[in-house]
DNA sequence: TTGACTCCCATAAAAACCCATGATATTCCA
DNA sequence: TGGAATATCATGGGTTTTTATGGGAGTCAA
């Protein structure tokens, strides 16, 4: 489980220290962490090696010829699996850097099964966007007591 | 279950005892705990590892690009696992010191299956409204159903 | 050589860990 | 029942470890 946010700086050769908190995640489990290119957002998801593999058995589900096979099996061409340094750091591949506009400074936000790579200025904004959601619409509440939360 | 209230106090590290009571409670079943940004109130709210887990799963269950999964994994965001001292103290992170405008008091509040971390301030607000609420619309009705007892 | 990459060590700040103490509550026994 | 002995809790403070980050030495290819 990836919890919790931190602001990472990204030096001059594009390495960036991984939260502690994931890596002993990842480590845990004896899994390898994959970084690719967000669906949804203008970031970096990073999630482990076996659900990515889940990911590619949905693909397999598909429509082999369909416009939603296509766009995952490019999201896969642009997903990479990554290697520590002794101090815990990655290299963030330059498409992907580029692909969430990242400069100097990294934000890691832990989502559950993943986390997400922002630039500091589109997390604000995604930030900004849930707490006017949040104001506008309440906390989702049914959803949680229908889990029997 | 968490129950009762008490008040600890914050010191310049940001460490506040956890109440012995909730400790037991976190030992006896053997679980982490969680601290987060409540999506009601001004205030940080404690759960266990598996009750946020059940959150995380709820997330795929959800459409990937509702409002209820964005929240969600925004909440997970803002959660962070803690880390007991030998005096049963935790760390309480600076994000959530600053969204619950925490300074050198906290008020723990136990509400059953988590607890609420309170500024004094606000806590006298909650109490001062939930006492006014009270005296205009009476006690609320209880319907305790036997299947959840 | 130059440039890109890997591997290793250095360091400041932060976090984790450990022990001590005063206050309060609890136990125990005359 | 009183009151000393004991345990527990919240809190203070110091020491050690970890984390994030900077930078350099070695490697390989062009």
């Amino acid at each position: 489980m990836f919890l919790s946010t931190s602001h990472n700086k990204i030096d001059l050769k594009f390495r960036v220290s991984i939260p502690a908190s994931y890596r002993f995640q990842l480590e845990k489990e004896g899994k390898q962490l994959i970084l690719f290119k967000s669906l949804q957002f203008k970031c970096i998801e990073g999630t482990t090696t076996d659900r990515m593999q889940r990911y590619i058995d949905a693909i397999d589900e598909l429509d082999a010829l369909s416009d939603e096979a296509f766009i995952l099996r490019m999201m896969m061409a642009d997903a990479f699996e990554m290697k520590f340094d002794s101090g815990g750091r990655v290299i963030i591949p330059e498409t992907l850097i580029d692909f969430a506009s990242l400069t100097d400074k990294a934000v890691f936000m832990g989502v559950g099964e993943s986390f997400y790579i922002w630039s500091p200025s589109e997390y604000q904004n995604q930030y900004n966007y849930s707490q006017k959601i949040l104001q506008e619409k309440g906390p989702p509440k049914l959803i949680l007591s229908k889990k029997g939360l």
